[in-house]
DNA sequence: CGTTGCTGCGACAATTTGTCGCGTTTTCAA
DNA sequence: TTGAAAACGCGACAAATTGTCGCAGCAACG
């Protein structure tokens, strides 16, 4: 009944998406690791298409508008882990229905690919907790900077021992 | 030429923003301190609107559809002391045309009444502190729940009371 | 070697949360 | 209109977490 498209350069990240997509009933859900595939498919209509900011060198904002014309999906989203308001703004210039920073939980989602009319707030299903949400995007950025744990304290503008007894809190047992 | 409608609760910045504006050369700046006293006026075409988000009891998020639609404004801003992603893609649904966080300098704000569209867009590459994603986290809970405290400390599985203490943490004094 | 950078962790003060609980408002249906 | 239920705001105090220093062990490097 619905088909999506999911547009980000993890492709792991991309499986994983898709097949518990697919199991929830989207009729099909196509993935892309970059914009100009999405777009060398033939035109259609599309349910809605989840699009990353950081897709490598290009920034996802200036495909906004493409993919729009291309499909003119239900649902444009845009998805980051480097939020502002500035890009917000201007994601939603150019036409993005939504934007939403990871790390997002799966049923949130998909609730936001329901067809909710605007400003029509339904409560999010099973929302993560706080410590879940700090948890991934401390993972997130650790990766980033290569385990490092120093480098990635800073990043986070915490201090280092705090991450490390945040680290070792839910590493070995508790996760 | 241009003529401005400034909504805020704050008497003393109302008046300052006035003086200033109207020595740049906008035609004419009103200033109201709530939504009902600005739609009590006639129905005229307007160039651009200030809305502060939070006024008093009101938020302004749910006066941006009755303030476009009597004054069609070309530009209609929201201003807010603390910001959200979430907050943000509620607003620009409903019709803001921007969104911008106080403090804000007199001449960002006087561009941002200008015509210009196009933005020298600056997508910021740093990752957000725990404590942002958590901020962000807790907003888009929270609209999802119609502002709803206890509804959202139980979805976010967090205590009612560090809830609140989160959320006056950041609303009142950040200004 | 000596220097530099990262890590693991003890110790203690400074903050923040978890919990109770109680007196107002709000909400909403009878 | 009115009364009960649901929310809210917030004081208070214990429990838990974080901010800070500081020191020692390690691996990399010229």
């Amino acid at each position: 009944m619905h088909n999506l498209i999911l547009i980000d350069d993890d492709n792991a990240f991309l499986t994983v998406l898709q097949r518990r997509l697919q199991q929830t009933g989207f009729f099909s859900v196509s993935t892309y690791t970059n914009v100009n595939d999405a777009l060398a498919e033939p035109k259609s209509t599309t349910h809605g298409i989840l699009l990353d900011m950081m897709l490598g060198s290009e920034s996802g904002l200036d495909s906004i508008v493409a993919l729009n014309n291309h499909y003119q999906p239900t649902h444009l989203i845009m998805l980051t882990g480097y939020a502002s308001i500035a890009t917000t703004v201007e994601a939603m210039r150019r036409g993005a229905t939504d934007y939403i920073t990871k790390p997002v939980g799966f049923q949130e989602l998909v609730q936001r690919f329901q067809d909710v009319s605007p400003s029509k707030n339904v409560p999010l299903a099973k929302p993560m907790t706080p410590a879940q949400v700090e948890w991934e995007h401390i993972q997130r950025v650790l990766l980033s900077h290569h385990g490092n744990v120093s480098a990635t304290a800073e990043a986070l503008g915490m201090h280092r021992r705090s991450l490390q007894r945040k680290l070792q809190k839910f590493s070995p047992s508790k996760n």
